[in-house]
RNA sequence: UGAGUGGGUUGGGCGGUCGCCUGUCACCUGUUUUUGUUUAUGAACAAGAUAAACAAAAACAGGUGACAGGAGGAAAGUCCGAGCAGGGUAGGGCACGGUGGUGGCUAACGGCCACCCGGAGUGAUCCGCGGGAAAGUGCCACAGAAAAAACACGGCCGAUGACUCUUUAAGAGAACAGGUAAAGUUGAAAUGGUGCGGUAAGAGCGCACCGCGUCUUUGGUGACAAAGAUGGCAUGGUAAACCCCACCGCCUGCAAGAUCAAGUAAGCUGGUAUAGCCUGCCCGGCUGUUUGCCAGCGGGUAGAUCGCGUGCGAUUCGUCGCAGAGCUUCUCUGGUAACAGAGGGUCUAGUUAAAUGAUCGCCACCUGUCACUUGUUUUAGCUUAUCUAACUACUGUAUAAGCUAAAACAAGUGACAGGUACAGAACUCGGCUUAGAGACCCACUCUUUCU
RNA sequence: CGGAGUGUAGCUCAGCUUGGCUAGAGCACUUGGUUUGGGACCAAGGGGUCGUGAGUUCGAAUCUCUCCACUCCGA
């Protein structure tokens, strides 16, 4: 049976590494989220997340980094092994929200990983093959 | 009943699933160390040595499971006060900063409690950086005669003295001496106010009331209050202007600081007795010669642990003892109260890209939409009655009642959708300030009605 | 987390020390003139809750306190 959970080695820790994730610039992005990646050596993925001063006081922020990190938690075997996320909000969108008076819900977070991570896989994926062809 | 004042408690609830952080315990795996046994090497035997295997214990790393605990009244702002840490310190004075009714509480405070005074309110109650303006200095724009300086200007009078005229003693004139502080468009503020008497004109010049000052007595620890006598009014405002008085205050802050690891580096420049240091200054003190001291530059800054969440000691691992400005919705005593003392209970989150969450179901509350019911108002139509000429009929921009329909508003019920205040511990406490949807409780005030 | 500092016209700043004089300067904007037209120039004008809310004072951009934004520094 496979377990959802997330120990501190599944996250990325220290400024340095958010620094060398920004600056491989493999960057995607939907609507909701954006996604920096970079490849790693630990043989699982890891989870960083950056909320900055703009989305809120510090409740509004800790409510944004813990929906990510349940999203991360429960779909973390559908990622690339070996390599670290960078996850981002779009500003725009949760200030109509903030503004219409709704919160966000994790249910919609989810989906909106998921669907950035079936980008990513084709992406990497291809790439390998093409690396692979030549 | 309506309106309001003050204080306190709470900060959505219950259940299921998944997940996070810390601590304790148990188990598994790996590494290292120690001990024991067996085997091998070696050896005549024993002891000892080396290697391997097994077992036990300890430490470290990883994993699994169980149990326990896991944000706030403001955790916030960082406005004060402390603890704690480092630096400094023989001592004194000045400077600088803070506080400011009185008495108390407190480890301390700019906090709290009680009282006094002033202001607001019908009242419960609320608000007040609330010492000193005869120690000195400054300022008071514009306006105004004048802004604190003398009645200087402008007025009034001219009783008294001198002058001129008429005239008999007396009267008139002018305003020379002189007297006076009543009027003078202002302004935030103008030499106590009002009234009567008084006078040549006036004036606390006299009197009555009010205000103010001084003294005495009484009450109170005191701020102050009350009563009486007395002075005749003298000192306009501003100290959140400088200042004076009283009291308090070394400087820097957990990114403090300690240990370990790594690393530069016996680095360079300047000063050095009319020197350097002792927080800003002074008195004063200390240092003691170029391999020294001080200041600056350069270099370096992936760090880790402790500090850090009760501590220390003992232990039969259940706990016990001592110490905390520790906490306490408990009890008693003292005190009007803040609070203090004694007893009982209790030790209560500890993260570091930062732990408390997500989701589902039910309930509670709020908002919106839709449907239904009830009530009120308006409009339209119909019916009846009245009025419209004395009667009847007709008519009607007429009035009233009823019914029907539509719209708006209010209340209730149901369904659906959305939301659930302010806000996240970062070394720890005591306060203050600010933010804030509600719910509940207590005490009190005013108004209306009834008894 | 701790410590310093700044908010004035659309923009960049004065004025605050020592409270009152009209809240001012430059750029920008509007109108008119000049030019064949534009730019430049000349003349006139508009535009300010002096970040917010209280207090002291007769009177506050200025003094005092509270709150709100923003900037900088510190191993």
């Amino acid at each position: 049976m496979i377990r959802y959970r997330l120990k501190k080695k599944q996250r990325v820790v220290s400024n340095r590494r958010f620094k060398e994730i920004l600056d491989c610039r493999m960057r995607f992005a939907n609507e909701l989220l954006t996604v920096f990646i970079a490849p790693n050596d630990c043989g699982w993925p890891r989870l960083g997340v950056s909320v900055g001063k703009r989305f809120g006081n510090a409740v509004e922020r800790n409510h944004l980094k813990r929906l990510l990190r349940e999203s991360f938690r429960l779909s973390q075997y559908d990622m690339l092994d070996n390599y670290d996320y960078l996850f981002m909000y779009n500003h725009n969108l949760l200030k109509k929200m903030k503004q219409d008076g709704r919160r966000l819900k994790a249910t919609v977070v989810k989906a909106s990983m998921a669907r950035l991570i079936v980008k990513i896989n084709k992406r990497v994926e291809g790439r390998a093959n093409e690396k692979a062809s030549k």
